[in-house]
DNA sequence: GTACAGTTTTGATATGGATCAAATCGGACG
DNA sequence: CGTCCGATTTGATCCATATCAAAACTGTAC
């Protein structure tokens, strides 16, 4: 189990931005090359978290903004009377914590969907380098701008399309966000359960269930569980009368 | 009707933040007195529409963002098959545009609900500042960051809250919104048509309207066209279980 | 390998709010 | 002051999806 750890890795806790493979994703995208030092100067290796564990919640004080290395997260909103409401999934080389800049605590809870690891960005370390690198900065507002998107076309699917919309439309940004990492855009595996998209697309389990079975009739999609194969993006691209530009940046 | 123009004010353009009445509610609130004339020198004073003339649309490419100086506004994103989903309505000394940042057009459209001015502070001068001034910059960030917040609160609302929940909630944050102008939380009249409030909402005008009747006839609400007054908070806080926090900053 | 707890699926029924239809109101304008 | 058109309200019916109930599956632990 003990891994011999490479002899030029020196401090275990700074990440190299320089050799991740997500630097054309993550926020090394807006950082030339000569000034990669100055953010992997502050950015920290996070640790890795178990299936379930929570990398921070509604009571952690706000610190640092989180990039996810691999694995996946879910954001959630719990309220008072113990009533969850998600609100998103995050993926390699996306950043988690960007709704709660300026507040005390975080205003979500983030959990780890499978064993997942991150690199912490202290947000004071964070605010004074973007002061400093107005790309960064850019890159940093139209992130937030992106996530503003992203969750009104959240609540225009919620109020205004059906299950069936709902769900072709998660399956396709899940799929371009997969592509976006290389990997394949038409067979993948879920990271989060049934029950996590239900609640993020504002449903019941039985009916996520159901229309998955209905796509699977259809010959839209194949579902083994967790397991999913796109079979035709078009059709899907039909049902979800949105064509889906949530989350495709 | 013309009006004698003061003698001192040389440039119609440039508006001042110094004398500004919402200086404690839009960006100058995040600024030196000293540095206030670097924001000065930036904004420019926007042209007044009247209602139903769009500030801009989706086909706008993307320059600036917009302070709500008097009026009102709602954002709302029409989709290429003509459907309306409202995002937001905004009042004096609130922001119009973050959602926009580094994207090639408007990403919704801005209405004038009625009579509106606003200020106009283009991007790339706006940016070029907050990298100067960082305490503007950690204003900007935290605006953004709680535009996302009500984004997700709005998505939550929708996903799992009834219409009499939802409609107490807007009236709530509404009633917040007034207050922190100094103006009556109890007694205000509506910007917005039913029309919009169900499409905001994620109903049909009908039940909005259903909704207020029953509201007035339970004695929570009186309601008189857009005038309402909030005969009993309480009773509104108990109905909207969310205790809406949305909006209230 | 077996058993248990959680997850997913399937079936039957109930309902909140949509939709359709029509009456009433309100206010802009000649 | 009356007319007209859009906004709002009220009423009757319908449907997509929730809810309730239970079976089937999955993976994990012993």
């Amino acid at each position: 189990m003990a891994q011999a750890i490479p002899f030029r890795q020196a401090s275990p806790l700074k990440a190299s931005c320089h050799q991740c493979s997500l630097s054309n994703l993550c926020l090394p995208l807006a950082v030339e090359e000569n000034d990669l030092d100055r953010l992997e100067d502050i950015v920290q290796q996070g640790r890795i978290f178990n299936r379930g564990e929570h990398i921070f919640d509604q009571s952690t004080p706000y610190r640092s903004c989180f990039a996810v290395k691999s694995g996946s997260i879910k954001t959630s909103i719990i309220t008072e009377s113990g009533e969850e409401q998600v609100t998103g999934f995050f993926m390699p080389g996306e950043l988690v914590g960007l709704d709660s800049i300026g507040s005390e605590h975080y205003a979500c809870t983030a959990k780890a969907l499978e064993r997942t690891s991150v690199c912490e960005f202290p947000i004071d370390k964070l605010e004074e380098l973007t002061g400093k690198l107005p790309e960064l900065q850019h890159h940093m507002y139209h992130l937030m701008s992106q996530e503003i998107q992203n969750s009104h076309q959240l609540a225009m699917l919620l109020s205004k399309n059906t299950a069936e919309e709902r769900i072709a439309a998660l399956l396709l940004s899940l799929s371009s966000r997969f592509q976006r990492r290389r990997m394949s855009p038409t067979n993948f595996s879920l990271p989060m359960a049934r029950n996590d998209i239900a609640n993020f697309l504002g449903l019941a389990v039985e009916t996520v269930s159901r229309v998955f079975t209905r796509f699977q009739n259809q010959g839209i999609i194949k579902a083994r569980g967790r397991e999913v194969e796109l079979l035709d993006i078009e059709a899907l691209q039909m049902v979800s009368r949105e064509f889906s530009r949530q989350c495709n940046n």
